[in-house]
DNA sequence: AATAAAGTTTAAGACTTTTTTAAGATTTAA
DNA sequence: TTAAATCTTAAAAAAGTCTTAAACTTTATT
């Protein structure tokens, strides 16, 4: 869950803004005063900054300052003025997105999740496959479930991969045999059991209580409903 | 300099709009229509979009979304509606800022300066990238931990800067060898396997107890968790 | 309910891939 | 040109995966 770091005077709106946060699943920390945010901050893990203008302490543009000295955390003003003068200057000295006060709620919550889309380390390919809450990385050739990773094998991921890309067809051993594998079936064969066998374990474990790969009865195994 | 691709519709705004683009030092491309910039924009190469909401051929919302469908180039969209509800759909379907009509030139200019900035992280950090407690100076061609050098070979550098770019990718031999090599890949090819044995050998010296490198068995190797 | 067929699981050995070492070939730098 | 560094090849050892086989369980059929 994305840190918040809430830094703002007035308790009211302090509170209101962490309630908000904490509704869409943010994890704010409220700061009354600059001084206060310039100890909080080193310690990091923010993952985005509010900021006031108005503090005591310190103002907000030497808050502002001084994060943009040293880190690399997106900052949102808050700011009750709004003449172009005064948002060019903020935009200028290194704020990412200034909103002003009073702010609408969705509003602030669009523009915060458009820093903190910015800020994230550009995936770089969405290259994933999903089945119920199991995610399959292309890219790291694992399945995970809530970031658990199952440590599949190649053939295990190879399977699966397969499956996941046609989640309603049933395949049979052939099927799969001839894509896994490369060649041609050979009927007695039973390292195909085998090796869903140890898949089914593997993603068991991840998540004991989920079926992910189904047997069809006389025909071959596919993604569960 | 930055392509700054600009479109517009409305002749007389377009180019005030490359004008001003120009005097500052970027390199403006104008679309008149939506079709128009769709067809500019694979050709790639801008640094960022203007786009004005009301169009012919292809609305705005079209444009971004055909935008968003594929590339990552930021846009900064011009309207003319500035109600909470339209600009805060406007940022959650894609657009990284907007601004509203008419517009005041610094203002605009400060937002593109803000979206090409966090667009392109700024050199300092680009000249390094990290994992661990391991720092590729990608300036010094050269691993340090703490401060002490791997000295790395050319080609040690090179694997460890492609997959030190894609941390949670796992790389083929395939892969490497494409990228680190530049040709294509001959299945029965130790030197891979050597080199990262001795790129990990540079590494241990600096840190005996860190795995840095990763084997992922029948696939290739990746930067460790 | 008994039987046959199909699927599941386990464990051990076969097999494949990776790691390491060392020597020879090639490239780079002085 | 020579010396040094780097890269590639080769081979043996180590590590991990896959297949086989056998015992067990579930499902379908008579």
């Amino acid at each position: 869950m994305e840190k918040i770091l809430v830094i703002e005077d007035d308790i009211y709106i302090s509170e209101m803004l962490c309630e908000l946060l904490k509704q869409h699943n943010y994890a704010p920390i409220a700061a009354y005063s600059g001084t206060e945010a310039l100890l909080l901050l080193p310690q990091g893990g923010f993952s985005l900054v509010l900021l006031d203008l108005m503090l005591p302490g310190k103002t907000g543009e030497e808050v502002l300052a001084e994060i943009r000295g040293g880190l690399s955390v997106p900052v949102i003003v808050l700011t009750a003025r709004t003449d172009k003068e005064t948002t060019t200057q903020l935009l200028r000295s290194g704020a990412d997105d200034y909103i002003a006060k009073p702010f609408d709620n969705n509003e602030l919550l669009a523009r915060i999740d458009v820093q903190l889309r910015r800020a994230a380390p550009p995936k770089s390919e969405m290259a994933q496959l999903r089945h119920k809450d199991m995610v399959l990385d292309l890219d790291g050739f694992d399945a995970l479930v809530d970031g658990k990773k199952a440590g599949l094998s190649k053939r295990e991921f190879e399977i699966l991969r397969l499956m996941m890309s046609h989640p309603n067809k049933v395949f049979t051993k052939n099927n799969l045999y001839e894509s896994v594998w490369g060649g041609e079936f050979w009927g007695d064969d039973n390292t195909i059991n085998v090796h869903i066998s140890k898949l089914r374990g593997k993603l068991h474990a991840l998540s004991p209580d989920t079926e992910y790969i189904q047997t069809v009865w006389g025909i071959g195994f596919k993604m569960s409903e």
